[in-house]
DNA sequence: CACAATTCAATTGCACACAATTTAATTCCA
DNA sequence: TGGAATTAAATTGTGTGCAATTGAATTGTG
């Protein structure tokens, strides 16, 4: 009963399957989140990573980009220029260390920690529009971050 | 005992932290998932989106642009430069539709249907390498879906 | 049948991600 | 102390994502 015809190729095993793959579950979810994030940072005139960076730095003031691609999992390549671009809207200035002239810091200017007022906001509306409770979210956040820092290689 | 001294201004309210936020354990689990195929797939010439792609044609050969988008909930936009670098690789033909000119069918070559055997390898490596066990992911995977499709504008 | 509305894919422009390389500064150590 | 090794950020090049627009083909409606 074997087919070798190409043109009626056997189906896809189950592993192979899109819908059975976490990492596409993964991957569509992240990418709908974003989406769900778009209207409500319009408001605020951030992209997404934009506003986590900002997280990072209502958080801590004054980090070197080192330290915040540790926080976010991002790279040089990635953050310099999108902290570029958070210097030119005017929320952060990014000033050489000192003390050590290959470090660059990160600090919010007056309006980019007047931001945080109005990103306060923002949680409460994704919330809201998830349709999730929070209870909910909390479990699938702890979920995510094992599976995250499982699959990370050691830093 | 207000604050209001912009240089240490009050902490973050527990909402606006990082580690508290769903959607950045989404993001960077999602990044991190990336990582850990990047060099399984390097074996097979795919990046993990073009990955996709090949995988909703292995189950289905000969879908449209807009249909193979419904499925990976991406755009032409970013669909039709992926499939041109596909169809450079051999794995893909793109052909007009001859019934609607409009449409543009993704038909699987000879060595894209071959690809099939050889990716077979990758999700017992990916389940390895994740140090989690199948049920752990299975339940992932369905809270992950239960959350993109809820959030997900109505199609 | 005509023509406006719709649909589909491609294109354009902007913003990530990330590997690989480069440049500059610092540290290590013989 | 002085050159090698290391570190930090920036740069370069490739590949996504996605909004907005364009252009071509089809459909719907009077």
């Amino acid at each position: 009963m074997a087919r070798s015809n190409p043109s009626t190729h056997t189906p896809s095993p189950a592993l192979l399957r899109l819908d059975n793959q976490v990492c596409f579950a993964l991957y569509s979810a992240s990418l709908a989140m974003t989406k769900l994030y778009k209207p409500l940072l319009e408001t605020v005139g951030l992209t997404y990573p934009q506003y986590l960076a900002m997280l990072v730095l209502w958080e801590q003031d004054g980090v070197t980009v080192s330290e915040l691609g540790e926080r976010l999992f991002l790279d040089s390549g990635t953050l310099t220029p999108l902290l570029k671009r958070l210097e030119t809207s005017g929320l952060i200035a990014r000033i050489r260390d000192a003390q050590d002239e290959r470090r660059v810091r990160i600090s919010l200017t007056a309006p980019g920690r007047a931001l945080r007022d109005k990103a306060e906001a923002i949680p409460p509306c994704v919330l809201e529009s998830s349709q999730c409770t929070l209870p909910e979210l909390t479990a699938l956040t702890g979920q995510l971050k094992t599976f995250r820092d499982r699959i990370n290689p050691a830093r």
